[in-house]
RNA sequence: GGCGCGAUAGCAAAGCGGUUAUGCAGUGGCCUGCAAAGCCAUUUAGACCGGUUCGACUCCGGUUCGCGCCUCCA
């Protein structure tokens, strides 16, 4: 029995999808104009994560992504770069590609770039024209008047009169209410634009998302993410501009996963105090960085430091340590044994994975005391089920390491090991430590066991 | 100003009305030529003030502080 956080309801509700066995689900990707940074890599983990869990459980899952490749970022990024849009776009594309497959995150079912949909968002504006939920203005812009949609704020709390209180929003005198938002532009001289019914233009940012949904998973869908930010306006924008087009529920579950954060405050482009996931896998195992943001609830805040990304691989060092030299069993998983069944009760509450992290950790312990490969096993399978710990144990211990040793091949290091192997044998035990330090040096850690001397980079 | 979220040990982070969370770090022991890893044991909690209760970190109210959204943002 899953429970998710459902934002609209702003409580834990008992998941029910609308076609039994089945799962539609739509999360809001990335605008490629830049490379994606650590705030992104939550939203495609998380999404990833909840993705694998909702398969896990038995669900057919429909997971679309769509992809942002039309907006006033990307038009004045490419001008900025003297390239074309598509040149631009395409290569953060390419660049997304890498990113999230570094991370283990397996690929949505569907990937829309909103270029695509043109004809269906022309579509859907034209019906909320017809609908009176929208109206075009003599500037060849098309609005959404949102005093046309009585439960307008129902998403993010707010009330009309509450935003307007705000006075954050630009008076455009084409609007009949300030808080309308655009849903086509009409073309500037020098951009991209589309013919529709009131000219030349493109569309806005929300409709896309309204499009795309309806196209790939209908009208009514199970699951809406994406990232807190994007509650309000965007997603609630979207429900405007669907319900009021369809006439009938949009979405009935929305999540929305927290920030990344640097010294407190919100990691974002606007602020500049970002990181990009290349910048940080440059330093980091991405495994690290997908366990950093797994071991965290998913709608919490999550402070990135050194210090924090250090904690974490300290952290799958021991889980990878405890599945080492151990061989793991495949074994036909038991719900009813003990870890399985908390590790599964974590996660169907609002895909707990900081409990389901803590069953793994019991787990290494368990595996650690008695050897078991059946336990191994078991670990390797329930990590597998967040994206972890399925490479070979030695292979993350001894992989590339925090940018120190480069120097040291796993040959020279070998070479070395034997070297102090002898002069353990001949008990120089002066010469085998002078040898080990020569290692630690470099990060190199050894470890002596009956079955001979190993070595992992610290 | 409006709306919302949060405050847990040295750091990070969960569950739970009464019983060890978990990880990192620390301390003692076992193991080791010495280490490392591992195992065993162990020290640090629940912002503040009230209330409910036999009993509250956990429920309720208030205070303080922090964060987010209200403008593009994952």
């Amino acid at each position: 029995m899953l429970k998710i956080y459902n934002s609209i309801a702003r409580e834990k509700q008992q998941f029910t999808p609308i076609v039994a066995g089945k799962v539609s689900m739509y999360v809001c990707g990335m605008t490629v104009y830049d490379y994606c940074h650590l705030g992104h890599a939550r939203v495609m983990v998380v999404f990833d994560m909840v993705n694998r869990w909702l398969r896990q459980s038995g669900y057919a899952v429909t997971y679309v992504r769509n992809i942002t490749d039309i907006d006033d970022k990307i038009i004045a990024r490419a001008n900025e770069n003297g390239e074309t849009i598509t040149a631009l776009t395409n290569r953060f594309i390419t660049a997304m590609d890498e990113d999230s497959a570094r991370l283990g995150v397996m690929r949505p079912d569907i990937e829309p770039r909103a270029t695509d949909y043109i004809a269906e968002m022309i579509n859907m504006i034209t019906a909320l024209i017809n609908n009176q939920h929208a109206y075009a203005a003599d500037n060849g812009d098309v609005y959404y008047s949102v005093s046309s949609f009585a439960s307008y704020g129902k998403l993010s709390g707010k009330s009309l009169e509450d935003l307007r209180a705000g006075e954050r929003v630009d008076i455009d005198q084409h609007k009949r209410d300030p808080l309308d938002f655009v849903l086509w532009k009409s073309a500037k001289p020098n951009e991209p634009s589309w013919d529709s019914p009131w000219g030349p233009g493109r569309p806005g940012w929300h409709i896309e998302c309204s499009a795309m949904g309806e196209k790939q998973l209908g009208k009514h869908f199970d699951i809406h993410g994406g990232g807190q930010d994007l509650q309000f306006p965007h997603h609630e924008n979207e429900i405007a501009q669907s319900e009021g087009a369809h006439g009938c529920t949009f979405v009935n579950y929305w999540m929305h996963n927290g920030f990344i954060r640097v010294d407190d405050e919100k990691m974002s482009k606007s602020l500049g105090n970002f990181f990009t996931i290349r910048q940080v896998l440059e330093q980091y195992d991405a495994e690290v960085v997908r366990f950093f943001i797994l071991r965290a609830q998913y709608r919490s805040p999550l402070n990135y430091s050194d210090h924090h990304l250090n904690d974490a691989k300290q952290a799958l060092t021991r889980l990878y340590t405890a599945l080492r030299g151990v061989e793991a069993e495949a074994v036909e998983l038991d719900w009813q044994q003990a870890h399985a069944a908390r590790f599964q009760q974590a996660m169907n509450d609002d895909f707990n994975t900081p409990e389901a992290c803590a069953v793994l950790f019991e787990l290494a312990t368990e595996v650690n005391r008695s050897g078991s490969a059946q336990l191994a096993g078991l670990l390797k399978t329930l990590a597998g089920m967040l994206g972890l710990l399925q490479r070979d144990a030695e292979e993350f211990l001894q992989g590339k390491d925090d940018g120190g040793s480069e120097g040291l091949s796993a040959e020279d290091i070998r070479s070395l090991i034997d070297q102090r192997l002898a002069a353990k044998q001949a008990k120089n035990y002066a010469e085998a430590d002078r040898l080990r330090a020569l290692l630690t040096a470099q990060d190199i850690i050894l470890e002596d066991t009956p079955a001979g001397t190993t070595w992992r980079r610290g």
